[in-house]
DNA sequence: TATAAAAGTTAGACAAACCTAACAAAATAA
DNA sequence: TTATTTTGTTAGGTTTGTCTAACTTTTATA
């Protein structure tokens, strides 16, 4: 049985080293800025997951995720995020309200309570921040998704997701009239300082580049979570 | 804020000093059993919540809660009993498999999940095993109940709730065939050993004085929760 | 009422999860 | 390639909630 503080140790370094495809190895410090804790505090738990074999690890090495780990650490992402779907979908729950409260419930120790919650929502694949809920056999398929900031001027895009999770960052995407399923037309890019003027729903916005980079999109036309092969694609 | 075991320290005190109406102050050992922990453990503890004034409490004297400790101890048999209801309502769990999850569900911090989960339950008036779900203001109406033992020879009754939340007891009671809302006739009461011959549903059971005891009845004829003044009723 | 039993407290220890301060290793830059 | 910065570790300390063992107070019993 692991505490509530390993789980958050271990759903960190999954996050970490799942952040971008080349990264696949955490560090100490990166480890404690995630979870909020100063880095001596992160050696030591780093022991003790490594005696319980669920991270590989040594001392000034990288650390990664044992098979064991990992598996432990999906498991929690998976209740958090059919927590979050369900505060949202049952309970009307905004998604910039969803994220704390899951952060508490993710840890009750239930396989039955995961498995009829997961009915209940009839087995969603994306929760309310478009992020993929991984299946009960613990498998994520990842899907093809690009940033904003890396849409070209004059293309069309879709907003399938957001990688910020904060509510500062939810509230302001509202603000600006975005939502997961909506069209975005890029205007124009500004060379200087990277800054998009896009179009939303007839409106016209700017946004900076750092907003631009949490917002996750596809091709409007393309198929959600497959690489588009199509000619008329946009995001490439 | 309240750490899962103050929260529980206070919810043990609650339930001590309700179990019966003369009774409404706790002793150190009694505590320490119904938390399973020592008695030198709980006296640590009740230091610290007199320190917070959760509760009245000196060396060597009987323990009661503050009105702002019975207010929290309150909110959190709340959110048990709520949490019960969802379980079973929303999610198909037996009332056996209930208490467990609650446990852990009842410390969630958000008021707001609190609320929207009473909406989205109808607001419900009794959990699965019968027992009064506080409102949102905090009022308990204690309904007028008799145990099963307490019944003549000869009269009937219907069955409202449980006294006894434990696995082992509410398989058996399922396995008798009693169930709540159900009629019960007691037919006979060995003078010996107590030993109750019921009737329910045309079945005839013998249970013992214990098991007839954590059965909570009230008149079939009369209004459930008032105590009945009709002539006809056959609990007095 | 004296004494035995029950109930409750204190002292000292331990594990978990955190900290600070000092130090060591590795990576980067001059 | 040496020096500096960044990264990571160690040592020693704190708090929370638990324990055991020894002790004290209260209650019950003879």
């Amino acid at each position: 049985m692991l505490s509530f503080t390993e789980e958050n140790y271990l759903k960190a370094l999954l996050q970490i080293t799942m952040e971008n495809e080349e990264k696949s190895a955490a560090g100490t410090n990166e480890l404690a800025a995630a979870l909020n804790v100063k880095p001596a505090t992160a050696t030591d738990m780093l022991k003790k997951l490594k005696d319980k074999e669920l991270v590989d690890y040594q001392k000034y090495g990288k650390i990664t995720l044992t098979i064991t780990g990992r598996k432990h650490a999906i498991e929690i992402v998976r209740k958090h995020r059919l927590w979050e779907t369900f505060l949202h979908k049952k309970l009307g729950f905004t998604w910039d309200e969803v994220h704390e409260v899951a952060e508490q419930l993710e840890h009750i120790q239930s396989q039955k309570l995961v498995d009829k919650l997961d009915e209940l929502l009839d087995f969603p694949e994306f929760d309310p921040h478009g992020d993929i809920i991984p299946n009960a056999k613990g498998e994520i398929k990842l899907p093809f998704r690009k940033t904003l900031a890396d849409v070209e001027a004059g293309k069309s895009c879709k907003m399938v997701a957001v990688k910020d999770n904060s509510v500062n960052f939810l509230q302001y995407v509202v603000k600006v009239g975005l939502e997961i399923n909506h069209d975005i037309k890029v205007i124009s890019k500004e060379s200087y300082d990277s800054l998009l003027s896009i179009e939303v729903s007839g409106l016209v916005y700017s946004v900076s580049e750092k907003f631009a980079q949490n917002i996750l999109v596809v091709c409007r036309f393309c198929e959600v979570g497959k690489a588009c092969s199509k000619t008329k694609c946009e995001i490439k």
